[in-house]
DNA sequence: CGATATACTGTAAACATTACCAGACTACCT
DNA sequence: AGGTAGTCTGGTAATGTTTACAGTATATCG
């Protein structure tokens, strides 16, 4: 799909908003009013614009025959494993996609995390879990925070100490990770504000 | 709003078929068209009513307005405690309403039940989760399953041996449940399909 | 029983809307 | 310099659509 221009782009906003907020596209001439086109013909020129980039579909023939195109949500990429040092939503990385409802989580999720392995077992979060996240740099002692220590990946509960980052898995067969923050970076992704898993019947 | 007639219920789905189908609402000689009304007249009557009860409203003096009312999709039911012996979807039961998205779990989830106790804890699922469940009585070796004893809601893992079926928590400190069906009835409510967690944070 | 709602037929006028013609000005690409 | 896309004016014919009027027939309710 060629690019719209910024006046195709001004009354595509204006036709979604109308479908939006009445329930019916506006006609030709409620276009050009709103938009300040007097001529029929100005809107249908844009109108024929936008059909041929395929933002919106015209039936010919009839009255307020407007149909947008392409406006499926896509929904929330899902990221699979994520090598060391590239950024999390990065493309090779995203492995699907997956709508959620829209007050499924609070804050909102930004992507979701397929959890590897089975450090946080106790927390009931499993290997193959999908995580929702919250991107923020905000976060508060004992939640649950997706980080980065050298590159990796890595999903556990933050205790802070002071200038010290413990992040504690919730396995005992797994170790604390330590970190200084005053000698090594910590790169907080997101928090984590829930769990969804798919049971495989 | 007062009951819809059967001829209006159908009406009605037609227009929201079209204007799921086409985008646009329409016109009030389609719907003629459609449902075999020859007159105008005809079909107008049956919008008034719609109006007049609040299914949908007329914008008068423009084509094809017609819009939809009272859409919103509620989501599934939150079931919460159920009492001894009452039906699972029972209004007492249910502490709210959630919205999925469309592909969320496979089968469709059809309720979702807030988890009481820890009797699944090495599944991952906690107390206070929420569980995607399934209506069905096919249900297979293994899987997860909500299920009524003794008029009580529980949920375990199914094990069948012939005529005995096992309901088996997945935590050492709670007893595997033994039902000779001969004797007693299994009542399946239907099979976990997901799990959703909200982390709140 | 009479009032009211439902569920239609049929016709015509009035209005809403699109389709098309002819042209103008600008910007950008080659 | 010529071609193409974008953005418009102005006007008119042709169609799409609603609205109003005048009836008919069948239920249901108090």
């Amino acid at each position: 799909m060629r690019p719209l221009t910024r006046r195709q782009a001004e009354i595509l906003a204006y036709i979604r908003e109308r479908i939006h907020e009445e329930g019916v596209p506006p006609t030709i001439m409620e276009i050009g009013t709103a938009m300040g086109i007097s001529s029929p013909n100005g809107v249908r020129d844009h109108l024929k614009a936008l059909a041929r980039k395929g933002a919106i579909e015209l039936v010919p023939g009839v009255a307020r025959g407007i149909r947008l195109r392409g406006e499926a949500d896509p929904g929330l990429p899902i990221v699979g494993r994520v090598a060391a040092g590239s950024p999390i939503l990065a493309e090779p990385h995203i492995e699907g996609r997956l709508r959620l409802g829209p007050a499924m989580f609070e804050p909102r999720a930004d992507f979701l995390l397929r959890v590897q392995g089975m450090s946080m077992r106790d927390a009931g979060i499993l290997d193959g879990d999908l995580l929702a996240v919250h991107r923020t740099v905000e976060v508060r002692n004992g939640q649950i925070v997706v980080a980065r220590v050298d590159g990796e990946v890595t999903v556990k509960r933050l205790r802070m100490q002071g200038p010290v980052a413990l992040l504690v898995p919730e396995n005992p067969e797994f170790d604390t990770i330590r970190i200084d923050t005053r000698e090594t970076d910590l790169c907080i992704e997101g928090v984590v504000v829930g769990v969804i898993r798919r049971e495989h019947i």
